[in-house]
DNA sequence: CCTTGCACCGACCGATCGTTCGGTAGCAGT
DNA sequence: ACTGCTACCGAACGATCGGTCGGTGCAAGG
């Protein structure tokens, strides 16, 4: 029904393996004193302390990108607290060293996707002239941040309600969805839109295209050169995304 | 960033429940005889025995019915044979001398789902005509069978690979988007389609259109009548589908 | 009346769940 | 040398997981 990559290579059978030794990804560590942790790279700038070598253990953010990429992966009910330990090579116990908690890793992770979307809505472009316009650079501006926010957003999205953080998570996207749903709505009444599409129905399904980016985008593919091989960078897609969702996928 | 509808009015906790015998959904039931189970009345055309009147135990494919229901309220791995019990009002034990367990569950509703969705590629105006006007069909009729089949699509799009059955979901969910990436590629080479966007691309945000109708179609809301009140129909919503993928959502 | 078989049950299984606890190695400051 | 702190560990907690087992009540068939 749509596009996506892996399937994550599969654990075989996901209860009961046969060597429960056998790692999952960050082979054995001989937990000497300077392993480098798996996830790191993409930590904030480090503050304090030396300020360039040696960034060593983990930090809550760092730990937390580590733990969006299984959540992910796996979907966070289908991820155990054991998962995330193979996954970041440290052991189960020391994640609650720096974080409170699964959930406390969800509501962190939400969080990020949800400032970076509303931010959006602050932009200045998104305030001011015809609301059709206004409308195109919000189109434009969220594929750019859900691409840039990717693993964050793509968890917020798939969010089921089944914990008080999740249905808060729902809560507040359905605020920002709201709040394009009235864009919509202006650009209609300024005849801007076609009539013979509810506005509501209309907002769904730009949200629609929109959000599915997030089903099939991978950055690791995205190296700038287009074309058939390459992927394609933020600023093609959210192009491509304003001009089939506007003008349509049919010539004229 | 997205529409959908209610959370599932929350278990408070999701873990350690203050009541333990307190029923989730089909208070207590005295376990007579004739108590009737809990979803009914959308099971296939009962055969044989009793034409009419007293349809009472679960069949496999009632029992799925409820099943999926929870599926997609708490996702797949959300949901314990406990959650499933009580939605149908019959033990936990008892699950398993209608199915095999929790995955036969799954690889049901998916098969359902999948064969569903197959059948409209096999339909005569998918194949016959210009390539851009087959695409047409294709759309349409895909909105229409996630409709009318919605919980058992749901299911589908929302499989992670965790397990043997939904890799295999995932690759014949594949297939079918490779079907219509074909059909996309040759309508784009009969000059059908803009050329500023790529065909593959193309292909998944029509697919993120389509499949997004999931995340807030409601068929109870659906009484025919549309307008700002009542739902849609399946062939209004569909139509609406084709008209914005295909024309755009701005007015020329 | 007796047997058969279906739909269902409570009790229980070992495994795994998220989380807690009491450590310990190594470094910084004094 | 001692203290305090950070980042980590293994072992264990009670709860819950998906699933099994040996029944039980009852309608239908003989």
């Amino acid at each position: 029904m749509d596009n996506f990559p892996r399937p994550p290579e599969q654990d075989a059978d996901h209860t009961l393996r046969a060597d429960p030794t056998a790692p999952d990804e960050p082979a054995a560590r001989g937990r000497g004193p300077f392993d480098v942790p798996a996830g790191l790279g993409d930590a904030p700038a480090s503050i304090g302390r030396m300020p360039t070598v040696k960034r060593d253990t983990y930090t809550p953010d760092s730990l937390l990108s580590v733990a969006v990429r299984v959540f992910n992966e796996r979907g966070y009910d289908g991820t155990s607290m054991e998962h995330l330990s193979k996954a970041a090579g440290i052991s189960k116990s020391s994640i609650y060293h720096h974080v409170r908690g699964k959930e406390e890793l969800l509501r962190r992770a939400i969080s990020r996707a949800l400032d970076s979307l509303f931010a959006v809505l602050d932009e200045p472009a998104a305030g001011e002239g015809r609301a059709v316009a206004r409308l195109e650079h919000v189109t434009r501006r969220t594929v750019e941040v859900l691409m840039a926010e990717l693993p964050y957003v793509t968890l917020l999205l798939r969010v089921r309600g089944n914990t008080d953080t999740e249905v808060w998570a729902m809560g507040r996207r359905r605020e920002f969805d709201q709040r394009v749903a009235e864009l919509v709505k202006q650009a209609a009444a300024d005849g801007d839109l076609r009539a013979d599409v509810d506005a509501r129905l209309a907002t769904r399904l730009l949200f629609g295209m929109i959000n599915s980016v997030a089903e099939w985008y991978r950055p690791d593919r995205a190296v700038s050169g287009h074309g058939p091989e390459g992927g394609d960078t933020s600023a093609e897609v959210a192009e491509a995304v304003v001009r089939t969702a506007f003008a349509g996928l049919r010539t004229h």
